[in-house]
DNA sequence: ACAAAAGTGTTTTTTATACACCCATGG
DNA sequence: CCATGGGTGTATAAAAAACACTTTTGT
């Protein structure tokens, strides 16, 4: 067996995917995304995206999966949609060498996890440059609620009360939405309809309709 | 000398960046696409994008430059602006194997090269699945257009007519933009600021003012 | 003068935002 | 019956699109 020549470097740089990992459920109040300690050198310890190298022959969603499942441990089952974001480039942004990171978003629904959540106004400082993956991908999340629909549906789920619709559209956004014009917004909403029923969220005031997909 | 051991896979996707490089030059009546005939199995002979392998250690934009300068023929100094824009991550993409590809943008300014350009309206079949790139990034560079300004100032340079701005517009989007609200759209431009000099483009009618960045 | 193309003025439509006020409910 | 939050109606603003018409040129 010949000696490996791990001295010499590989010709391309590792890419890894680091997965925004969001969730919005029944009893949060805010948007909530997932964070780890990690397990490994570099930055052991420290808190973190969830992330994986790509995996040879995979598609993203599945690395996407990989990374929330192992590192955040929520089941697949839970995960209920995943999405491409943008691919951050910064040659030192691994000590460990050059190694880009598509950086893509993911929505777990409630169920049990491993993973810290800190709500997206308040997430600590990250390793690597995640602080930075978090500020630049935030615009982006907060474009995808009402336009697509397929991430609106998985952090909103397939019935959710107007209230809801207005918590998570202030947590994603800079300022809290005026709830007369989300309401007329989420009416315009081909696949979107309001239903008969109420829920009530506070102890007083006007219970809120719930809206379903169709 | 030990035999390389070329059975083992490698643990990851092989990663390629694939450039829509496009060109509007002075004579040029609409926007072009930069293709070439391919050198090398797959698809030897094919038109295709240009496109390299990721270099281990380089900034997304140098490989657009690298694939640029040498699928192309463009020589670096004649590329004026690149960028990203999404990744695809078929895994039988390309039948050597699993591999990425990061898709970029880049404009290249009027210069002698090996290329084959063809007008963005009637770009040829391609190589691997680069009809689909072409296909699904044409609407992602129809919206940088007098939104992301590096991408238009570089696609129309330091000074324009406002002929060949409709003529860009018309070439990127569906159908032609209407000349008297692009004037409009471009006098709103902070850093665009149009000037007394005017340029005729047909035989007959009014000559067009010429714009340039401030 | 006429045709062609650039550009202006103006209207219309659409979208977003703001805000006054009515509705439903628990205390 | 009052405070609280949901929801409707409507006004206002901003942006986008449409279209009639004027200007400038070569023929």
């Amino acid at each position: 067996m010949p000696p490996e020549t791990d001295s010499s470097v590989p010709p391309q740089s590792a890419v890894s995917l680091d997965v925004l990992a969001l969730r919005f459920w029944p009893d949060d109040e805010t948007v909530h995304l997932g964070i780890t300690h990690r397990k490994a050198q570099p930055f052991l310890g420290r808190l973190a995206l969830p992330g994986v190298l790509l995996t040879r022959g995979a598609r993203l969603a599945d690395d996407a999966h990989r990374a929330v499942t192992t590192k955040l441990g929520v089941p697949a089952s839970a995960i209920r949609a995943v999405g491409q974001l943008i691919t951050f480039d910064e040659p030192n942004r691994d000590p460990r060498g050059p190694t880009l990171s598509i950086a893509m978003w993911a929505v777990c629904a409630p169920v049990e996890s491993t993973a810290d959540w800190a709500p997206l106004s308040a997430v600590p400082a990250l390793a690597f440059d995640h602080d930075r993956i978090v500020a630049d991908c935030r615009p982006l999340l907060a474009a995808k609620l009402w336009s697509d629909l397929t991430f609106t549906r998985a952090l909103l789920g397939d019935s959710f009360s107007a209230t809801r619709a207005v918590a998570a559209t202030a947590a994603l956004r800079r300022d809290p939405p005026n709830p007369a014009n989300l309401n007329r917004l989420m009416a315009s909403i081909p696949t979107l309809s309001r239903t008969d029923q109420r829920v009530r969220h506070h102890s007083t005031g006007r219970p809120a309709a719930i809206w379903t997909w169709t």
